[in-house]
DNA sequence: ATGATTTGATTTATTGATAAATAAATGACG
DNA sequence: CGTCATTTATTTATCAATAAATCAAATCAT
């Protein structure tokens, strides 16, 4: 294939690519459909020949950034005493290769459309029972406040960086 | 003052309450200016009377969320090894005395309006301030981290209610 | 009657979505 | 090999809906 092939032949996952930058920045009402065609270098109608409506083009950027988590936290290993750890690890690394992904999935429970609203009940569950299960399978004392003061860690570790405020999450400031 | 009177004089409360639940439920987007004129009775152009933009209102109602939770924190009075537990008390009483402005204040760091942000960047700051120096004075070690967790305590319970997921909060549940 | 309150009518702007037209690529076939 | 047919990719043009904001006029209380 040669290059522009190659460019047109993943249509679809460069307006998904498009979609999350602009999503995680300006928030699914402030992003047009217009916005992310032009960041492609397409017209505005032709996303919709991908995805039925702009909420549909979300929910797949959503879906996507799940499952790129997910399958980041499978993966992880370490003893029971360095597994909260190692995971948080995980999603530092997710936060650097896929930023707008991840700080996406953990706003848009913010978003109060329907299905939005559905996705994201759903999919922090899944997460919730995720966490909960792996840490109790190596018998983790509380697992189930730990596994809330992960998820939660997750949500400040956003907050400090969609407002720029690095003081909010010692956590990853270096020492 | 007659009832009538009584309604109508305190007409921009009024708007601001309508708009506090409207937001908090609907979010800044999805609540048209309409939508608050109906609820308070009166109409869309006349809420334009007291607010000159949508965007005044939203900031105003959060500004008065703001300045009641700064206000019931600077009550709480507790000897060092309760004062975290105290304030969380006061964070969970204006919960359910207030809790539209507080689901508010603390989802709105997600909205990408310019204001709004240097606003949630201004306040979210301020709260870690005010938590953080209380923390230091009565000599709670490791201050700012308790000060981050804190605040991420607020952070997922924010979440949990706004998703209907008591599981994630184990601090409120009883027992 | 005068000033505060409130409304009706309207404007302006934006945006999601559709449909029809065009261009480009692919492959069959003489 | 080249031409025609068919599919795939993409655009132009446009609609319909919604919502914020403006403004002049009307109502109401003192």
């Amino acid at each position: 294939m040669s290059p522009k092939e190659e460019v047109v032949a993943n249509r679809k996952e460069q307006i998904m690519n498009s979609a999350a930058a602009l999503f995680a920045s300006q928030g699914f009402y402030k992003t047009t459909t217009a916005h992310v065609a032009e960041a492609v270098g397409v017209t505005q109608p032709y996303v919709f020949h991908f995805f039925k409506s702009k909420e549909q083009l979300y929910l797949a950027v959503l879906e996507r950034a799940y499952n790129r988590m997910s399958q980041a936290f499978s993966v992880v290993d370490a003893p029971p005493e360095r597994l909260a750890e190692k995971m948080g690890e995980a999603f530092n690394g997710l936060l650097i290769t896929h930023r707008n992904e991840m700080l996406l999935l953990m706003q848009c429970f913010t978003t109060p459309e329907p299905e939005v609203r559905k996705f994201s009940r759903e999919t922090f569950s899944e997460i919730y029972e995720t966490v909960l299960t792996r840490f109790e399978s190596v018998g983790i004392p509380n697992a189930g406040m730990q596994a809330s003061i992960f998820i939660s860690c997750g949500l400040i570790i956003t907050l400090s960086e969609v407002l720029e405020m690095p003081k909010l999450s010692p956590w990853c400031n270096p020492e």
